[in-house]
DNA sequence: GTAACGTGGATAAGTTCTATCCGCGATACT
DNA sequence: AGTATCGCGGATAGAACTTATCCACGTTAC
């Protein structure tokens, strides 16, 4: 069970558009977070894909958040990132064997898949209830108010 | 997300397991699920340093549960063969970029880092709730009880 | 016109997963 | 004793995925 490491860069990048007051570009947010600028390239795209941000094409352009933070999931820059499908995928190994159970049978989703997707929805359901303006009020409760004025300050810096 | 197969492979081993009257080598369970002998052989090798299972070495040896099927939980299993790592691995971007994060600060577990693991502390909860024992009982109630009558009787032919 | 920007495809390197093989010690039957 | 069957661990390929880079293209601001 692994997250790509792109999903923290996202949370990141999202986390820093929610703070900022205009469209933010790939090399800013790749330099601010020390990352591979083109590498961090292909999760904005992704994250743009799946509609949480919007990009402004050409000289300053940029991303920006679509939605007010307190409306962007954490679970939705997962899914966005890497991808939406289940941890858990049944390989029907019941279909195989000596004893090989019919594939009438098979119709529907067996007690071991049943319990594994519940399980990802109480993972899902608790990465939903997590906003992107929780995230940026923890880092204020965290280390302070001063944190995302130098970081405004540092986007308005050419 | 991804698990590993080996998981599917080992959670219908456990199954098989508890129906079984004495030791069941790796020959036979891989057989029986028609998948790679000496591949599946690690697996329950991973389950045995997990203590879910027993081996009895020589010949008419094999593995058994340490414990009625009740009490082992789909998250053992899965833990044993996948690893009970975290999903979400903090590389400490915060402490990277221009306007990097101090290592006094970074002490304590971030706001995102704190929603990841309460995620996963959900998942595993929702995991630990199932046993092997529940899963034998689904199995039942959806292909009826003469399916373990066939499978000891198919152990028990030489 | 030029420089900065997002987009998508192609590509390479690194890592993990899947699978196989071998030698070792243990056990049971002959 | 001898032999066949078994679990255990290490070494080793091959496949699949992750991480990272590069380039050609259309768009926008100065
Ligand atoms: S029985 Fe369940 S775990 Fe096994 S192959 Fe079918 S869906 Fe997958
Ligand atoms: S701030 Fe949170 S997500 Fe970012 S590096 Fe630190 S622990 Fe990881």
């Amino acid at each position: 069970m692994k997250l790509t490491e792109g999903v923290e860069w996202a949370v990141h990048c999202c986390v820093v558009l929610s703070q900022a007051e205009g469209p933010v570009s790939t090399t800013r947010l790749a330099e601010f977070h020390g990352v591979s600028r083109t590498y961090l390239a292909k999760h904005l795209q992704q994250l743009s894909r799946a509609g949480l941000v919007r990009s402004t094409p050409g000289r300053d352009g940029g991303y920006e958040l679509t939605r007010p933070a307190a409306e962007v999931t954490l679970l939705e820059i997962v899914q966005a990132v890497d991808g939406a499908e289940s941890a858990f995928r049944c390989t029907e190994i019941r279909q195989r064997g000596p004893l090989a159970a019919s594939k009438e049978v098979c119709r529907k989703a067996c007690g071991v898949a049943q319990a594994m997707a519940a399980a990802e929805r109480a993972w899902r359901t608790s990465l939903a209830g997590v906003t992107v303006a929780d995230l940026a009020a923890g880092v204020t409760a965290d280390v302070g108010p001063a944190t995302f004025d130098r970081l405004r300050g540092w986007l308005a810096d050419a």
